[in-house]
DNA sequence: GCCGTTTTCGGCCCGACTGTTTTCAGTCG
């Protein structure tokens, strides 16, 4: 029973308990449950070894036990009896947009229907309409949500959600008088998936913003369209939310449409005890029935009044966020300008499409005074990968780059090296010995034994040549899910075996993920945050690196490649000094 | 079901849009 299965029964169980139409608060708590326990990072079982269940937010006594219970046996009796009473397809029904718990519930009492094909049947024969409470209209838009729902169930990756978003406003800012615009939602928190767009607009001629926005040619169909709000779908099948408000509430608005929710419902909390209203219209001191708008024009603004110091969208997620904020005790964030050089990147000799010398010059042009080629090596055939006579010739080629151009800008001579099936590396060290710079990655045998993995990759650790481990879990966002490691095991050994662990800025990849990062962090590893670079227009990509680490909390000095080059090197010869057979223990 | 320098019981964030209504329920974020 792994963590995430864990969180997946917890959301079910809430999902159930709507349809049963339970207490919103019991429901609320399992849902908080669920998300708690999703970014976590950490494995359940580790964190009960060590008592912490109850440390957990919005885990008491009860889920404490339903977590227990999930690790021993796999499941957890109120979650068996809960699908006893209702068929598994009413959950694949609330997936539905627009349908929620309510319709379901009815649309199974009154018709029996209990799956989306048997509801989609329902509505194309007509026989939804003359339900009470429904009509012509409600039964087409189940018809459009089924079919939304089938060609969009999958959230957008962050590097192709952000560039539309980017879209949308230029266009927005062209063609609708807007006052000030601005991204929102989870796109604003820079989170690695995003589900719907969220724009916000302050304009004092609403109307004919909701005009300009749904007569876009990005747009492939309105699905509502109001006052101060519209939804449109693109022709990707992503939804575009727009909220339009006046330019004084712009900052309240800002702030809640960014949320996190969970963030949001613990900054009103906070404001509820101080006699203050929160809305996206501003913030409010209430007395009695009377309510006085006491700000909201910005962001900080509003939580100034609500006596919480403001801090970036990033860190939103209540996870502690706040309570740091009150104890004066918030990260220095890292920046994209912290970064002084990019370690893992690839040239034309491997799988790249930029040649050494204009990789050299995209980079120094960043403003970047070092970089790190790092070509695959010779088991990556089908990424052209170099062997020992290519690889010596290229650190020669390296060298002599560095010669004809010294002028505070340096390339190092490196590798990304295949770990091998038994945690070997792909070259011998006296080849590794000669080189600047080792990513060490895990490019095969994707499938292997958790514990057979987990060895794998600390082997590799264990080599003091090797400076980082490359996108430690190699998952693939919505494509190809992470080996199974053992990611407590593998942070410790790499605090033990003072090795490096990659923060790869691919937006596909953003690997480590936010939460392993932030264990990683609190275990006192250090980081690399690269970009993986096979082409001089990937430096950009290093804002997506860069965004995961600020939602993990990393400041600069956790960050190895934040440092001059003198430091940096130095930390890598200490490194190689190190006992080269350390073990990690367990 | 969780949680507590206002509470161990009684609270638990707040508003917009749609469609079906004639004052509101359902859904969403």
């Amino acid at each position: 029973m792994t963590t995430h299965h864990i969180a997946r029964v917890f959301a079910e169980i809430g999902q159930l308990l709507e349809l049963k139409g339970e207490n919103v608060f019991k429901i609320r708590a399992y849902e908080r449950a669920a998300q708690t326990i999703r970014a976590l990072g950490e494995d359940l079982a580790a964190v009960r070894a060590r008592d912490g269940l109850l440390d957990l937010p919005g885990i008491g006594k009860e889920l404490a036990a339903k977590i227990g219970e999930l690790l021993d046996t796999g499941k957890c009796k109120a979650h068996q009896e809960l699908l006893k009473e209702f068929p598994p397809g009413l959950l694949a029904m609330m997936e539905i947009p627009e349908v929620g718990p309510k319709s379901v519930k009815f649309l199974y009492d009154t018709l029996g229907i209990d799956s989306v094909e048997k509801l989609e049947a329902a509505a194309q024969a007509g026989h939804l309409r003359d339900l009470k409470g429904f009509g012509a209209k409600t039964e087409a838009n189940i018809l459009k949500g089924i079919e939304r729902l089938r060609k969009h169930h999958e959230r957008t990756p962050l590097g192709m959600a952000y560039p539309l978003a980017m879209e949308f406003i230029a266009r927005l800012r062209k063609k609708a008088p807007v006052t000030q615009i601005s991204h929102a939602g989870s796109l604003r928190r820079m989170c690695e998936t995003i589900g719907d767009l969220d724009i916000l607009v302050s304009s004092n001629k609403p109307a004919e913003v909701m005009d300009a926005f749904t007569a876009l040619d990005l747009v492939e169909e309105v699905i509502a369209k109001g006052d101060t709000k519209s939804s449109i779908i693109t022709e990707l099948g992503m939804q575009v939310d727009l909220r339009v408000v006046p330019d004084d509430s712009f900052g309240a608005a800002l702030q809640y449409f960014t949320g996190s929710k969970q963030h949001n419902i613990h900054l009103r909390e906070i404001a509820v005890k101080k006699g203050l209203k929160l809305s996206e219209w501003g913030v409010f001191r209430v007395k009695g029935a009377k309510e006085t708008r006491i700000g909201g024009k910005t962001e900080q603004e509003l939580y100034d009044a609500v006596g919480v110091p403001m801090m970036p969208p990033e860190l939103r997620e209540d996870r502690g966020e706040i309570e740091a904020a009150l104890a004066g005790t918030l990260p220095d964030l890292i920046t994209v300008k912290d970064i002084r050089g990019d370690c893992h990147t690839h040239t034309t000799a491997s799988d790249g499409k930029s040649t050494l010398a204009e990789m050299a010059a995209a980079a120094k042009a960043r403003g970047y005074k070092y970089l790190a080629i790092c070509d695959h090596s010779q088991s990556a055939r089908v990424a052209n990968g170099l062997d020992a006579a290519r690889l010596r010739r290229q650190i020669k080629d390296i060298r002599a780059f560095n010669q004809q151009h010294g002028d505070g800008f340096t390339v190092l001579a490196g590798s990304e090296v295949n770990i091998l099936r038994d945690g070997a590396l792909d070259f011998p060290d006296d080849l590794l010995d000669d080189l600047d710079f080792v990513v060490a990655s895990v490019h095969d045998n994707f499938k292997l034994d958790r514990s057979v993995q987990t060895t794998r990759i600390v082997r590799a650790m264990e080599n003091p040549r090797v400076c980082v481990i490359g996108h430690p879990t190699g998952r693939l966002i919505g494509r190809r899910d992470p080996y199974d490691v053992d990611m407590d095991y593998i942070i410790a050994a790499a605090k033990h075996a003072g090795c490096a662990l990659e923060l790869n800025s691919f937006p596909d990849r953003l690997d480590l993920n936010d939460a392993h990062c932030r264990m990683a962090k609190d275990a006192g590893v250090p980081f690399f945050i690269d970009t993986d670079a096979h082409a001089v227009e990937h430096f950009a990509l290093i804002d997506y690196g860069i965004a995961t680490a600020r939602r993990a909390w990393l400041e600069p000095r956790d960050v190895l490649n934040t440092r001059p080059l003198p430091q940096l090197q130095k930390w890598i010869a200490a490194r190689r000094a190190a006992n080269p057979r350390a073990k990690a223990k367990r």
